[in-house]
RNA sequence: GUCCCAGUAGCUCAGCUGGAUAGAGCAACAGCCUUCUAAGCUGUGGGUCGCAGGUUCGAAUCCUGCCUGGGACACCA
């Protein structure tokens, strides 16, 4: 348990012994104690509507309550130096401040797992996300799935959930069909031959190149076997190349992935028939008009849903039965599934085939990842000015960098449409929050580096120093972190970590501003401060790898 | 027609599982550099939380209906 935790727990546990002291509510009648840090300041460090509850079981009016509950309270054993009754009955406290000092020493102790979670959870949780298909390049709206999605692995593994990354590969539909003739044509036509492109094939530069280099490279070769033969063989050289670009894509977005899992291995070890047999066997399959259908109104789907068509071929859905099944077979307690908003629609019949399989509905979570709207000079940007097509993750991260991207991306609560203003995310100055919170780091970096310089520094430190109007600020600042990633966390919020560390660099600015942290003067002083500093640039630094941004140290 | 998401300051968005006078950034206005990075800080103004009901001590938050914007509703992958 970290230090804020410990000083709300020590709260929560008194204000029980004193409703029960003071005879309001026998022990079970108590609700669970909420305790918030109050918006306005003077409201003092921690609220508590303990007696607005109560007022129900106690029949007494709140402030009544309050009255009792502030009377039976031991402040000692709480830290506490005041308590107050507001409002309709609010009690807030006035924490003694010098606890708070405590949290620097334990930062530094801590490093880079300060925020962590200390003791892991049992809970293995499963994230799957970007899975493009593997027969073009990513997308926007692949690149704001791969950040939320990295940062919330990112934050669920800080929380203590044990998490694996997936990326699941449709390498068994048409397309990837199609990509095959695509890579095939083009290596023929690289031979001299005449070779017509398939229709609704891939015309892209990158395949014409592929297929020149297939044809330098492996000769004339495939010419001579049989057309299924060369066809299998440019189906893996073209997945084989796509798959290798978006990985090197997404490695280059700081995104890596425990385990790239193939559809067709799924056909290849009958794994969809498997699955559709288990259905059948639990009586939720039966036939109609030539097609097997899935009965999926049973579990609160529209209507029903085919999974072969009367054709003998499988409807995409068996196949995603058969994975999720796959998954749910490895013993994962939880699967996050983080999909573009156009896929929202498949969600019912996913959660109908995950409790047909006999789990719990909320085994399966799916994250919906809303558009990206890019501006630039205040229009939007629909198209790519070099391609004129859709712009890709590649194309932005050379203009705006990783570290613009990644945050801005994780910024917005996904649930909502982003616009993604270029010039903003390129600007070096203090309207661009990347730059807003990488300066506060660097700032602090410099001071560090003065301070050796100068000679400054020292193993005292005095908590009891650090009692200015900005010191306090940055203190409370600090010992939310923890509590900000397990929040995040759970309610699966990364946005909720940018944000912190928007606040707590602004809570270092503002420091900077009014306090001078090198003062030869004050030795003692210096040394607490520089300590701060320290503290301040390690939780910076953890807030931002949380969402797969940088942290330099000079800019 | 059905379903999902959104609607909060001029703009872009927060608002943590119902709490006090609804917050931040940008934009506007007024200030701060002989001092550790002014890529920064301080202050001021700005609101019918889409609309109407309901639930209760208390609603931006929960429920119902409606309005607006976006998306989804295949024996397509």
């Amino acid at each position: 348990m970290n230090i804020a935790e410990k000083t709300e727990a020590k709260i929560k546990e008194e204000i029980v012994r004193a409703v029960e002291a003071a005879g309001l509510a026998s022990s079970e009648e108590i609700p669970d104690v909420v305790l918030e840090q109050p918006k306005d300041k003077q409201h003092g460090d921690y609220a508590t509507n303990m007696a607005m509850q109560m007022a129900r079981i106690a029949k007494k009016n709140p402030r009544e309550i309050a009255g009792d509950i502030v009377e039976a309270f031991d402040k000692s054993k709480a830290s506490i130096e005041e308590m107050e009754i507001a409002g309709p009955g609010f009690i807030n406290f006035r924490m003694n401040n010098t606890y708070l000092a405590e949290l620097v020493p334990s930062i530094l102790e801590e490093k880079e797992s300060y925020g962590k979670s200390g003791e892991a959870r049992r809970e293995r949780i499963q994230v799957e996300f970007v899975s493009a298909n593997p027969t073009g390049t990513l997308h926007l709206g692949h690149a704001r799935g791969a950040a939320i999605g990295d940062a919330l692995c990112n934050i669920l593994e800080a929380a203590g959930y044990d998490v694996e990354r997936e990326y699941y590969i449709n390498d068994a539909g048409n397309q990837i069909s199609k990509l095959a003739e695509s890579v095939e044509a083009r290596y023929m036509q690289a031979l001299g031959e005449e070779y017509a492109m398939p229709e609704d094939g891939y015309h892209g530069a990158d395949i014409i190149e592929l297929g020149k280099q297939l044809a330098a490279e492996e000769g004339a070769r495939w010419t001579e076997v049989s057309g299924e033969e060369r066809h299998r063989h440019f189906r893996e050289s073209g997945l084989r190349y796509a798959l290798s670009r978006i990985e090197k894509d997404l490695g280059d977005f700081r995104v890596t992935f425990d385990e790239w899992f193939s559809e067709t291995s799924l056909y290849e070890e009958n794994k969809i028939e498997a699955a559709v047999e288990e259905l059948r066997a639990r009586g939720l399959v039966y036939e109609q008009e030539g097609a097997t259908w899935f009965r999926t109104t049973e579990y609160g789907d529209d209507k029903d849903r085919v999974l072969v068509k009367n054709d003998g071929t499988y409807t995409y859905l068996a196949p995603d039965i058969a994975y999720h099944k796959n998954k749910l077979d490895r013993g994962f307690d939880t699967l996050i599934n983080i999909w573009g908003a156009d896929h929202h629609g498949y969600i019912p019949r996913m959660r109908a085939a995950v409790q047909a399989l006999g789990y719990a509905k909320e085994t399966l979570e799916v994250e919906i990842i809303q558009m990206v709207n890019l501006f630039e000079n205040g229009e939007k940007v629909k198209m790519s000015k070099r391609t004129g097509k859709a712009v890709t993750l590649r194309e932005l991260m050379d203009e705006v960098g990783v570290d613009a991207m990644r945050y801005f991306f994780a910024m917005r609560s996904s649930d909502s449409h982003l616009d993604f203003d270029m010039d903003l995310a390129r600007s070096e100055s203090n309207e661009n929050p990347v730059y807003y919170i990488q300066y506060a780091h660097a700032r602090i970096a410099t001071m560090l580096k003065q301070s050796e310089e100068k000679n400054l520094r020292s193993d005292e430190f005095d908590g009891t120093l650090l009692t200015s109007e900005k010191e306090i600020d940055l203190l409370k600042r600090l010992g939310e972190f923890p509590q900000i990633v397990e929040d995040a966390a759970v309610n699966r919020t990364p946005h909720r970590v940018t944000q912190y560390a928007f606040d707590l660099a602004s809570n270092l600015h503002s420091f900077y501003n009014a306090e001078k942290v090198l003062d030869a003067g004050h030795p003692v002083r210096t040394a607490s401060r520089i300590k701060l500093m320290e503290a301040v640039k390690q939780t910076l630094r953890n807030a931002l790898a949380l969402v797969g941004v940088e942290a330099p140290e000079k800019m």
